[in-house]
DNA sequence: GTCCATGCAAACTGTTTGCACGCGC
DNA sequence: GCGCGTGCAAACAGTTTGCATGGAC
């Protein structure tokens, strides 16, 4: 599970550029902490790893740069608690998440029968999908009943 | 797609009942206007709705009623659009959601082979799974470019 | 030098909470 | 009448925005 991506400066420069965007200091920044990190940070993880680095950033540039790159496709935005978002560089193939109630666990697989309903959906309903997400929540194999033992 | 449900005044009162809640009129009346509403109303809407019965009710309340009435399973909880939740009556057979992000239509689906793809899942990891969402996003079949036309 | 991007603080949205009163039981 | 449920307003979390300054090009 590495983080492949096409996320080196000289891309993203470019990438930038060709869309009218200033290459700057903080958006390298933000790109390359998603990079680093491993999991699904959200923007307030992102803001201080960033800051430990550059402690100008402020967290509207990181909210700001978020945008921009989930717009530009180069990260994926998801919701896998409840209340807020969580980042992660974009994967060359699409994967989904489980997320655990209780310690917030984190597993993502690969299930391709998602694309199958998707085309199936778009046929019969004529809709064009541009995005799928699908999520389960539970309890990990640490947290199911076992609780009273790691208290 | 009619809205089934065991949501009429009498089971309620006594699921309300026999897990020590009371039976207000309140929560009557969310229950009634989530019933009689088509589609998935968020909080905002059905408080509007319930204040047209009852202009005395608020929104806390509104919230309070949904969190228990989730809590219970006999509502269901969504992210459809992006930013709040929707809700609606549980239905017997787990469905799935669409939503054109032009004209926020929602398309309901079934899917059976997300209950397959989770129960894999829960066998390789270990797992235990207490809610599935899937939830595909783009344009419905009025929105997918002929955009000018309705203009 | 131009103009987009930034930092800061204030605004905003959806939701939750503290508290005194009111009503189901 | 006891105690949970309510209404109100204030608090809250996450995110966005207005504005003056700074830096990419």
């Amino acid at each position: 599970m590495s983080k492949e991506g096409t996320t080196d400066p000289l891309q993203v420069r470019s990438f930038l550029r060709a869309s009218g965007h200033r290459f700057t200091h903080q958006r390298q920044l933000v790109l390359d902490v998603l990079q680093e990190t491993q999991g699904h940070p959200d923007a307030e993880t992102i803001f201080s790893l960033a800051k430990a680095r550059d402690p100008k950033i402020s967290l509207a540039t990181v909210y700001r740069t978020l945008a921009l790159l989930n717009e530009a496709g180069l990260i994926n935005k998801h919701r896998l608690g409840e209340d807020h978002e969580h980042f992660e560089t974009a994967q060359s193939t699409p994967h989904y998440h489980f997320t655990c109630l209780k310690c917030e666990r984190v597993i993502e697989f690969e299930a391709p029968q998602v694309t199958q309903i998707g085309r199936e959906l778009c046929e019969r309903e004529g809709i064009q999908i541009t995005e799928a997400h699908l999520h389960f929540s539970g309890y990990c194999s640490n947290c199911r009943e076992g609780d009273s033992f790691d208290k």
